[in-house]
DNA sequence: TGAATTATAATTGTATACAATCTGAATAAC
DNA sequence: GTTATTCAGATTGTATACAATTATAATTCA
């Protein structure tokens, strides 16, 4: 079974992958091997070796015995991924800034009216995943195929960030951070484009809910100091 | 077949992964799947998954029908990937210098005496492991585990390089770069430490010989201006 | 009734069988 | 003698069968 040039097993990794970003999967749901084998109309062999993939991004947790759910990232495990963004998107802005040619601030250009338009249109898993697709065009203009690949990895985990740690329904980028980050990327300057993507990031990290506290929590700790008072 | 505690499939990636870290296994060897089951006396299943898996970390090229070869990176590719450690290892050895602790000194300081004890008895394979080790280690004592992550991937492809790119039994670091990076680490002095780290980075490039032709060159281009002239 | 235990069903882990594809040598055509 | 072609063997791709494990329901015993 092949759709279009690419093998199944790409396709169906496509398509789950982008059923994770657009959050029409959220994190913790079960994937059942036999379940996605109906679904897909392939045998679990395949499924497997999508599941694999997925959990080899981070963005599928594999456990033992008991199955694959998409993955749920603790808060801090969110804040390393912005850290690490932040890294590796400051040396990817930089380059971007320098190599960014014509057809690129066109091709940016393009992305970032789609966005907004699915933002008009209250489509927020479009837009959340065009944010990701803006973020990894850059890094492709930066020309730097490990760090294209690297960031693609986090953008991931990011949208899944973004899918536990944002009320449904609410976007995460009503401003136009990236319509900034183009002009100051067009023009070639560096230092502004650092400044903005390092204030862009801080800002979609701010914007999610990191303090709330997990929906399941540790009972002890919870009526911890209730059971003390006792 | 378990060996310790991991599975089975993680302990035989384990072993070709340090099999390719140590040169046992150069680039372009072809990994039949029947002689690994004959090997660790597994089925295909589990050789395919360790396949997989070594090929999302672009240590192993798996070619659709053709079957797995140790990867062989390009000139273009090795420069990418020190260019990327570079970024990479600059927010980490900030970080770390401003994180290590004293069990994290003696840790490093112990890794490179393993070291220099390695290069002294000439084991090549055993020094460009705990070169990358120690690499690594920074990543850890930075304490971000994305970051770890995806140095733990550029740290691979670097032995890669290397195996490829620097003449049989000459080795890659006989200077202590390693040591005088402990020192600036250990001082907490970031922008020493910073320097110290790139410099070192940029060493290690050098002494790969990115310079040479590739041995399977083009043979189109290798005679070029002999048929134009003609 | 309620906790513990057992039995049963569902699910995952691994091996194997079979199909599809590739490789290379032998044969055929020029 | 060189280039095509064909065919056999080897290798990879996928599906399925069976084993091991986990989850759930039923049953037993206090």
């Amino acid at each position: 079974m092949k759709r279009g040039e690419k093998s199944s097993d790409t396709w169906i990794y496509d398509q789950v992958f982008g059923a994770i970003l657009e959050q029409r999967l959220r994190p913790e749901t079960k994937l059942t091997e036999s379940e996605l084998c109906d679904v897909f109309g392939v045998s679990r062999t395949i499924i497997r070796k999508v599941l694999l993939r997925l959990s080899l991004d981070r963005v599928v947790e594999l456990r033992p015995n008991r199955g694959a759910i998409i993955a749920a990232p603790e808060p801090k495990e969110v804040r390393e991924i912005f850290d690490a963004r932040r890294l590796l998107e400051d040396g990817i802005v930089t380059e971007a800034a320098r190599k960014c040619r014509q057809v690129d601030t066109d091709a940016l250009e393009s992305m970032s009216r789609q966005e907004h338009k699915c933002i008009d249109a209250q489509d927020i898993s479009g837009a959340i995943r065009l944010s990701g697709d803006f973020h990894l065009k850059l890094a492709e203009i930066a020309g730097n195929r490990p760090l294209h690949e690297l960031l693609r990895q986090l953008v991931a985990q990011t949208s899944l960030a973004i899918a536990r740690y944002v009320p449904a329904g609410q976007g995460m980028c009503d401003d136009d951070d990236h319509d900034r980050l183009i002009s100051a990327i067009a023009s070639g300057d560096v230092e502004l484009s650092r400044r903005i993507m390092r204030e862009h990031l801080s800002a979609c990290e701010r914007r999610l809910m990191l303090e709330t506290p997990e929906t399941h929590s540790d009972l002890r700790l919870v009526f911890a100091d209730v059971v003390a008072a006792q």
